[in-house]
DNA sequence: TGCCCACTAGTTGCATGCAACTTGATTAGA
DNA sequence: TCTAATCAAGTTGCATGCAACTAGTGGGCA
């Protein structure tokens, strides 16, 4: 194939569904390798513990070496993948110790956001948190749909904060984690529950209750948490302590945990 | 007759369990140049606003356009510059806006874990606290080792808190500051207010008294911050009132500022 | 004069070439 | 048989080639 001085057919490939964003060719290509090597490994189409070369992955996606290289960069940015050298890139598996670490930085980042955004946030705010949470309740069978949901929610309320830092920086957070967490939650958290908690959350904000707002918030990130911690495959022990000690640590010392 | 006859030195393998320690060839060139280019934009080589070509990084740095381009896309998701397609990597200016978010999600992590770090700590830990708090005080005239002694300081704490995906996130955001702010808060800053500040958390910690070294570093994060935002070249009247905003966010309803 | 279009210079984003490195299998030797 | 050196296959990291794209310029035309 090095022969053809001409005009190669570009190879486009058919993208395996995901939201196609505005313009196909706005996003670069690492990016869209990016992600789609994320879902990959949501999927389980690529394996933890595997090494997986950069050219099988071009192959796989469609792609030469240097846009793939790109992305496992920046995954390996996310601590997504590890990169060894001369090796390949190996797929992280669902490190317990990790999930606390991102579980401890969302319960220290939301709830105080929560609480900014109360004092800042603008009626359309209103609108588009109402309009979410309206299609939670819709597609409350904890489908792809209900998730998206979920997402966008945690997301306006982070940017209605007012810091587009800590919202970007959570938002990646809440990708990585949806790489362990997203097949095991639903099926330990009753929908019924996590819709009265957002719903809770979203009335608090509603009100302009900061206070409100935040605690609301912090109940339900404990208790997604809680699940997502307890069910962990490895040594539980140490791992619940360890995530307890972090509740302690970001919990105001007034207030109680009452479930 | 298969005597060797290319052998090249470098095949002497004695054991196969030795790891290279700190290798110069250790640190990939795009790392290194990631690192250069930060100094350059810290020490005004590259100035802010200005396009630099792949090209001209290259020639600059010492290496082809593919490592340069690989470091432009992790600085720019740090958000040091901006990647116009076709065009050129932008430096971006230093952005009040980006100061304050900057030092709130210090505000926001940095005490909680220093309160989790006087929970968990060894021994070791006040030992090597120990260290960098007398190199600071011994080469308190505000010069690199100081602040490079600051730095390991704070970092330190962090990794001892025992979340070090927070540890790295703080990484970065010091990093990043230390763009806009080092320049300046020397200058406004006195030493022996930041050594007393350093001083106060290190004892706290040293007492593992969790809830005192969580006051500490609170107070020290918040001077500096207040000298950095109120220096900050742009309209300052907003900026103050949003950082004022993120104080009253982060601090605990009992505690009151007392400078 | 003023407007439009093609052209040129310059850049990225992706593909590919190349040397160094890692590792498992093979072969020579004791 | 068992050990150790050697080879071969495969990978990365960096360099370079190439088409597409952008923006600014100058000339032609109304």
């Amino acid at each position: 194939m090095p022969s053809g001085p001409g005009s190669r057919p570009l190879r486009v490939r058919p993208v395996p569904g995901i939201l196609l964003t505005s313009d196909a060719s706005a996003e670069s290509k690492s990016e869209q390798i990016a992600a789609e090597i994320r879902d990959a490994i949501r999927t389980g189409q690529l394996q933890r513990g595997v090494l997986y070369s950069s050219r099988e992955l071009g192959e796989r996606f469609g792609a030469s070496r240097t846009p793939v290289r790109e992305a496992l960069l920046r995954l390996a940015d996310l601590g997504l993948v590890k990169i060894e050298r001369n090796r390949g890139a190996r797929v992280l598996g669902p490190d317990g110790r990790g999930v606390v670490e991102l579980c401890s930085l969302r319960l220290l980042l939301e709830p105080p956001a929560c609480r900014s955004a109360a004092a800042v946030m603008t009626s359309r705010d209103d609108d588009l948190l109402a309009a979410e949470l309206a299609i939670m309740r819709e597609r409350a069978d904890a489908g792809p749909e209900y998730f998206a949901a979920d997402e966008r929610l945690h997301d306006l309320i982070l940017r209605a904060s007012g810091n587009l830092r800590l919202a970007k920086f959570v938002a990646e957070l809440r990708q990585t984690l949806a790489l362990d967490g997203r097949l095991s939650v639903p099926r330990y958290q009753p929908v019924e529950t996590a819709l009265r908690d957002h719903g809770d959350i979203v009335e608090a904000l509603r009100k302009r209750d900061g206070v409100a707002a935040e605690r609301a918030m912090r109940k339900h990130l404990i208790r997604s948490a809680d699940l997502l911690v307890a069910n962990t495959s490895e040594d539980n022990r140490g791992l619940v302590g360890e995530w307890r000690r972090w509740i302690d640590v970001a919990m105001p010392s007034g207030e109680q945990l009452t479930f």
